[in-house]
RNA sequence: CGGGCUGUAGUAUACCGGUAGUACAAGCGCUUUGGGAGCGUUUAGACUGGGUUCGAUUCCCAGCAGCCCGACCA
């Protein structure tokens, strides 16, 4: 894309009333628009990174046969009496609305009773299992406090899974399953090496739940991280009894500041006795779909990505989630250097390598240099006459190629660009 | 939800109970082009509502909005 074309524009100072750094990185680069408090819109090159997350997110989820599918934002009340999850005591973050005819309705906080709903319209004997479904959506969730940029939001798309099995051991199977679909989500979008698997309250479902922490110093949670064995517990389950069934040492635990980027959940049979899901046995006999839920925020992932590798000069995206592959930036007006460059950006398109071509007239080389730094494209290429002196005496060069994580850069030719970028891809 | 802080051009800020200033951005002209360049010129602003006052953007109250700390995060 033609950097002149995007209608968006780099800033040169965040908001004021934007303290965290994901939030001053991404407003000031135009990936993001504020609309509200815990509100944020993706523009076009915020937008490029959540599809790339969310493709990484599918293709792991697909791999351990997750069906896709999209639920409705817009939920009943009836659907969440049942396991007495209406009441604004028992969840107070609903946003409620109503039908012009006052039929109450509210607006997805999460989804495991609509989906339950769904499947019991398919799932009636144990052929019928295991099933994984999942959506990408919109949760909305009337956050008493929002905060951290985009990292604790009002409205929020969220991926969400869900396992319907036989048995727990069933359950079991699957669940480790996902623990390594999520570590390789982890790995995939660049924060692998300070994503801990974490051990958190499961609540009145089972002993534990797990979350996905990456640690950064932006984080909200605290976390007790055991380095050598790589694993960690969260605050509220930093106890005794938890430490030796884990076989940790209370001595060798650091404290850490850290993100949730996701997490995953053993429901049992909560909501299948709730709702009624249940299937035959081979011997006729009724049980309830033993069931679990795991989640993943591609915008917290996002954020956490930039909180956790961003430096002093801006963003700095991992090439799997990057809006483009390549920056290329051609400087000076000659006509000769620009034409070359027309040429490189044609090439490089039709060889579908995602590219942004700073085509901009009139922008000093300083402030390319400064957006290309702040957008965070993994690669830099430059074509300018200083770049194309090599290829005037038939050095093969004219382009300078620099990764936005290095200082110097190097001279090098077309097909040598080409044949780098797209081996990576 | 408790506590604290803050609302001034598109953005960041300054001063002030008496004609609201600067920088960046934007428009125009010229110069410049390897790290947010320069000169000139133009455009553009006091969150809302009350109150005090001769006069309020400034002081007071309320509302609305934003940020931070804490609580919460099934």
């Amino acid at each position: 894309m033609r950097q002149s074309q995007l209608f968006t524009k780099t800033k040169k100072e965040a908001p004021s009333d934007e303290v965290s750094k994901n939030a001053e990185l991404l407003i000031r680069g135009g990936f993001i628009h504020k609309e509200m408090a815990g509100v944020y819109s993706y523009l076009p090159l915020g937008l490029r990174v959540i599809k790339n997350i969310e493709n990484i997110i599918r293709e792991e989820m697909n791999a351990i046969d997750g069906q896709e599918i999209t639920m409705t934002a817009l939920q009943e009340k009836e659907t969440w009496e049942p396991t007495d999850q209406w009441s604004d005591e028992k969840i107070d973050v609903w946003f409620k609305t109503k039908l012009k005819n006052e039929t109450e309705l509210g607006l997805a906080v999460t989804h495991e009773a609509p989906v339950t709903k769904i499947m019991k319209s398919f799932i009636q004997s144990y052929r019928d299992l295991p099933k994984f479904v999942y959506q990408f959506q919109t949760k909305f969730r009337n956050e008493a406090r929002a905060k951290s940029g985009i990292m604790r939001c009002r409205e929020f798309e969220m991926k969400d899974l869900y396992s319907f099995c036989k048995d727990e051991q069933e359950h079991n199977e699957f669940y480790e399953k996902s623990k390594v679909a999520y570590q390789n989500i982890f790995k995939r979008t660049g924060i692998g090496h300070i994503t801990y698997l974490t051990f958190a309250s499961g609540g009145m479902f089972s002993k534990y739940s797990h979350e996905f922490q990456t640690i950064t110093g932006a984080g909200e949670d605290t976390i007790y991280l055991d380095e050598v064995k790589g694993i960690a517990i969260n605050k509220e389950v930093n106890n005794v009894e938890t430490l030796s069934l884990l076989g940790l040492d209370k001595d060798k635990l650091v404290e850490k500041r850290a993100v949730e980027v996701g997490n995953i959940f053993t429901l049992g049979t909560r909501f299948s006795d709730a709702l009624n899901l249940k299937y035959q046995t081979e011997t006729g006999e009724l049980k309830s779909v033993f069931m679990g839920s795991y989640g993943i925020g591609p915008g917290r992932l996002m954020g956490t990505v930039v909180e956790a590798l961003a430096d002093d000069k801006g963003i700095i995206w991992p090439e799997s989630i990057a809006p483009f592959k390549v920056h290329l930036l051609v400087l000076g007006d000659d006509e000769a250097v620009s034409t070359e460059a027309n040429k490189i950006y044609e090439s490089l398109v039709k060889n579908n390598i995602e590219v942004l071509f700073d085509d901009r007239k009139e922008v000093s080389a300083g402030e390319k240099f400064a957006d290309a730094d702040l957008l965070g494209i993994p690669y830099r290429t430059v074509v300018s006459t200083r770049s194309m002196k090599d290829l005037s005496a038939g050095a093969g060069g004219g382009i300078e190629l620099k990764k936005r994580t290095e200082e110097k850069g190097k001279i090098v030719s077309l097909d040598e660009l080409i044949n780098l970028l797209v081996t990576r891809t």
